[in-house]
RNA sequence: GCAGGGGUGGCAGAGCCUGGCCAAAUGCGACGGGCUUAGGACCCGUUUCCUUUAGAGGAUGCAAGAGUUCAAAUCUCUUCCCCUGCACCA
């Protein structure tokens, strides 16, 4: 069996009957998409999770009997693009080598510098890829998220956002290289650091006897109150400026530079650290005088490069004031306690904070149990750290109008109110600087003007995203909270660019549709993609979408006003209002906070209730080995790669089937190998079962029946809420292990194992196509499998007393294999082997026990003549009923019905006897208790003979 | 910090919603045996501890602790730990 062959013989078969091609027709519609594939680069077997994971429904719907419709697109807007031709251009050596590790050819490489070529070459090798993991997608449907003609989709959904008032323009924060004058996010730094922007409340400290204020930068405004000083850098140099034409405010020369690109800041001069040493400042909040002081660990880059003290709160704080204080400064400078620690503290160092000795210096505390033998430095940092979280976390506040205030809500109100009392603004900060970007400058804050949003905290549509999204089907289900949570989140999003490929921005043609904005409704561009390719770009106008997706106007004036043929414009809101109506979307979980959440508010707000989201799927990704793949492992599979050495079935049964949506899944080649030695005994048996003769039905026959109909049963119910794992289970491992106790007990019957066969076959279709296609080929079938009707179970087969039965031979086995080989420890070989059927009446006691689960009422019935009677206990039955009883009282809740009578099973044993004693290696005996003279004979139980191994 | 998900035997991973048949499926690994010239494949058995020459009994056990219950991996509470996301970036 080779997969390659196979999968190249089956993909071309259903390329040439166009299977997969679907259009509007009398049957059931049902749309799978996926978060359409970024053309910067190949596929790894990671895509093929998600990609697998659609295929997987779209190939089991198909065969439930709906028109499927699964088509494909490719987004290539945004930076990415760019960035990479950059690269490129700069030979950049981890990228040439990553695409090298892909078997990239250096002739297109060299080409690779101009971004339109870059797309165009990994939609062709992405497509390669799709085409041969043998996803059933509708290929005449593909576009490119920079064509000209979806670019107009676009345009009209901005048209429509606006006219809602949903587009606001505003001020926002951004990372921001100074070199290349230009927006920084995590694909343009080095070593892909997202820049983490953080707000910081700048305290306003006005300086007594002048005009003026020193700004100290703080993330703990709430700490003010217990601020006795102010430090800064001796060394550095300062200045005094205007920001944003108010006030003159000291601050350090590279804290002015940088606040350039968030305020307007005017230097009107300058003044050395040391010089501003003699001056002295009130605190805005207790008005109390504060000296400035050196500080030691100041640094003039961070914040504005001075910072207000507070010595009780702040390790470093309290080191600079002792050290001052060893040379006779700052000696009438007190630590002014305003957090309160409980005095029952969860940590050592809160309790100790807590205790006496450290009354107004908890800092100190934290100093003294954090001396290690690390540098002061690293202490401090990590005393600051603890002290910062533990005072967050379980401080109360000790000033009055916040007494008892936790921290959290403390640091806000008093925020909030410096802020509106002018008594400081607020400040953006790089919390992980610094950050490189690629060009080797650093990266600063910027805050841009004019920048336009998406109004997503607009309550009337988040209202209306809401009521979509109670619609929607959430698989797995437990993903239902993270949605609910990033509905609730979501407020506003940037929305154009300054760069990068894409769609104009109608507003501001200067700038460019930020990339996950403008997909955000494309999918519906698929129902008519196919139908207006060919249709002049300049007719796709408004009118025309407005008719086709909103089913405004009337398709003659539409035709009219455009110039597009009128059956077409019709076609297309036929196309449209059919396909949109059952949609399943697809996506990995990193893309709920975005895409996805954008994508049910847009079509909320956008399109009619019957067009809104049906389903949204999301699934975990695929590690390699156990690690997460990753460039710098080197362990990124290449999806045509892996394809090429273990066959598209395989590949897809562990990839996507071998762990639950929400979980990873893992590609390892002990996995590849299991799946691939069952494929093959899957296929041997299919080869062997059309050389079977066929018989009269036995009772293992039955079984297998019973078996292979519970399977299609539950399998359905797996893969109708996407649980592959359970899925592949039943359908590739416990159905082996099913045919091969099957084949253990006997000659196979032929038409029963094609019967099992041909099912089986079937439920594997949608994970293993090309191999069901083969098999069911093989097995003598026209047609293909994948066109065939999903099995469905036959319930007056499934049995659980033909189940149970089956068990109590297997019981029977492992019981007398125990006794055996006790026997034989003891030096004794088996001759041959007594099984007793237990009689009649106990049966009916083990119905009556299991049913009532009372001893004393099952007792009251055995002494009373008359139901004993109607139980069928003889009068000499009596005494060995009630023992039996007695027998039972102890596992009384592990009792359980009979499901056979003494004749059904008699007859069971009698027909497995062959078997019985071929897997014992002994003879076997079968007779009933009642005329037994086995000593063991009363050892019988329902469900469990008695075994006598004779010696 | 906030939000979401999780913690099960050597490993992976079911079970948890709907408590009892759970010393816990299945796969992998390990060990012993069979088959074989040999290896692979395949087949059988073992894989928490103790006891047992009759199919068994007992102890411990599903992150830790407490609770509910006749009965807890499963329900409740507390604590600890791990993963993911926190935006203008695809």
């Amino acid at each position: 069996m080779d997969y390659r062959e196979i999968d190249r013989k089956w993909q071309k078969a259903w390329d040439e009957s166009r299977i997969f091609e679907s259009d509007v027709s009398g049957k059931e519609p049902y749309m799978v998409t996926v978060a359409f594939p970024y053309v910067n680069a190949p596929q790894h077997i990671g895509h093929m999770r998600v990609y697998g994971t659609a295929d997987v429904l779209a190939r089991y719907k198909r065969m439930r009997g709906y028109n499927v419709l699964f088509p494909m697109a490719f987004h290539a807007t945004g930076t990415p693009i760019l960035a990479f031709a950059k690269r490129l251009k700069n030979n950049d050596k981890d990228l040439i080598a990553e695409l090298k590790l892909f078997h990239i050819p250096d002739s297109e490489i060299a080409q690779m510098t101009d971004p339109l070529y870059i797309a165009n070459y990994f939609v062709k090798e992405i497509e390669n890829g799709m085409h041969r993991a043998g996803y059933s997608i509708d290929w005449r449907r593909k576009f490119v998220s920079i064509d000209p003609f979806f670019s107009k989709l676009v345009e009209w959904q901005f048209g429509i956002l606006n006219s809602k008032g949903y587009l606001v323009k505003g001020k926002h924060p951004v990372g921001w290289c100074p070199n290349e004058n230009n927006a920084v996010g995590m694909h343009d730094t080095k070593k892909d650091v997202e820049p983490d922007i953080e707000k910081e409340t700048a305290i306003k400290f006005k300086v007594d006897g002048e005009d003026s204020f020193i700004l100290c930068a703080t993330y703990r405004p709430e700490t003010v109150f217990g601020a006795t000083n102010i430090f800064i850098s001796e060394a550095s140099k300062y200045v005094s400026c205007k920001i944003d034409g108010k006030g003159n405010y000291y601050l350090s020369k590279a804290a002015a530079q940088a606040l350039k690109f968030q305020f307007n800041v005017e230097e009107t001069s300058e003044i050395s650290g040391s010089d501003l040493l003699s001056k002295r400042c009130i605190n805005p909040s207790t008005n109390a005088q504060m000296p400035i002081f050196p500080g030691f660990f100041v640094d003039e880059g961070i914040g504005t490069g001075a910072v207000m003290s507070v010595p009780a709160h702040a390790p470093f704080d309290y080191v600079a004031i002792e050290r001052l204080r060893k040379d006779g400064k700052a000696l009438d400078i007190k630590p002014v306690k305003v957090i309160e620690m409980p005095a029952n503290g969860v940590s050592e160092f809160a309790k100790a904070a807590a205790r006496q000795d450290y009354f107004d210096m908890p800092a100190l505390a934290y100093i003294e149990l954090f001396k290690t033998g690390d540098s002061e430095d690293a202490a401090l940092e990590s005393a600051t750290k603890l002290q910062y979280r533990e005072e967050s976390h379980y401080g109360k506040m000790m000033i009055s109008g916040y007494e008892g205030m936790a921290e959290p809500e403390a640091r806000e109100r008093i925020s909030k109110e410096l802020l509106s009392g002018d008594k400081a603004i607020e400040i953006y900060v790089l919390a992980n600087s610094p950050v490189f970007c690629r060009c080797g400058y650093n990266v600063v804050v910027k805050v841009v003007d004019n920048q336009w949003f998406l109004n997503y905290g607009n309550q009337e549509w988040k209202a209306k995203a809401k009521e979509a999204f109670s619609g929607i089907v959430i698989l797995p289900e437990k993903s239902r909270k993270a949605f609910e949570a990033a509905i609730d989140w979501i407020d506003l999003r940037a929305v154009a660019r300054s760069q990068g490929l894409g769609t104009r921005f109608p507003l501001d043609s200067e700038k460019i549709i930020e990339s996950l904005s403008d997909s955000t409704i494309y999918m519906s561009f698929y129902t008519i993609s196919n139908l207006i390719r060919d249709v002049p770009v300049e007719s796709l106008k408004q009118e025309f979408f407005d008719y086709v997706f909103l089913n405004k106007g009337d398709a003659a004036k539409v035709s009219a006003s455009t110039g597009i043929d009128f059956q077409l414009v019709k076609r297309c809101r036929e196309s449209f209002d059919y396909w949109y109506r059952m949609t399943s979307r697809h996506s990995g979980p990193d893309l709920i906070f975005n895409h996805l959440t954008m994508y049910i508010f847009n079509h909320a707000t956008i399109f009619d209730k019957p067009y809104w989201p049906k389903q949204i799927v999301v699934n975990g990704s695929v590690l390699s080995e156990g690690e997460k793949m990753s460039k710098s492992l080197g362990n990124i599979v290449p999806l045509v790669d892996a394809i090429e050495k273990y066959g598209a079935d395989v590949l897809r049964s562990m990839v996507v089937a071998s762990a639950d949506l929400f979980s990873d899944s893992e590609f390892s080649e002990v996995a590849a190998r299991g799946i691939d030695e069952r494929f093959r005994y899957i296929n041997d048996m299919a080869e062997k079962s059309g050389s079977m003769e066929s018989g009269e039905l036995r009772h293992i026959d039955y079984w297998l029946y019973s078996r292979i109909n519970r399977k299609i049963k539950s399998a359905t119910v797996q893969i109708e809420r996407l649980e592959l794992r359970g899925f592949s289970t039943g359908v590739i491992y416990d159905s082996i292990l099913e045919l091969k106790k099957y084949l253990a007990r006997g000659p196979p019957n032929g038409i029963v194992v094609r019967d099992y066969l041909s099912s089986l076959v079937l439920l594997l279709a949608p994970i293993a196509p090309h191999i069901s296609e083969e098999i069911w080929h093989m097995m003598g079938n026209a047609g293909f499998s994948s066109l065939e009707k999903w099995p469905s179970p036959d319930e007056s087969m499934i049995s659980d007393k033909i189940e149970a039965e089956e068990e109590l031979l297997e019981s029977v086995i492992s019981d007398s294999k125990q006794v055996v080989s006790l026997m034989r420890k003891g030096g004794k070989e088996p001759k041959s082997i007594r099984l007793i059927v237990a009689e009649d009446w106990k049966r009916v006691l083990n119905n009556e026990l299991s049913g009532s689960r009372s001893i004393k009422s099952v007792m009251e019935k055995i002494n009373n003549a008359e139901e004993a009677a109607r139980l069928k206990i003889g009068d000499g039955d009596r005494e060995k009923a009630i023992n039996y009883v007695q027998q039972l009282a102890k596992k009384i809740n592990a009792v359980k019905p009979s499901v056979s009578t003494q004749e059904e099973e008699y007859n069971l044993l009698s027909g497995a006897r062959e078997y019985l004693s071929e897997s014992l290696s002994c003879s076997v005996s079968i007779e009933l208790e009642a005329h037994s003279d086995s000593k063991r004979a009363s050892n019988a139980l329902p469900q469990k003979p008695g075994v006598d191994v004779v010696t």
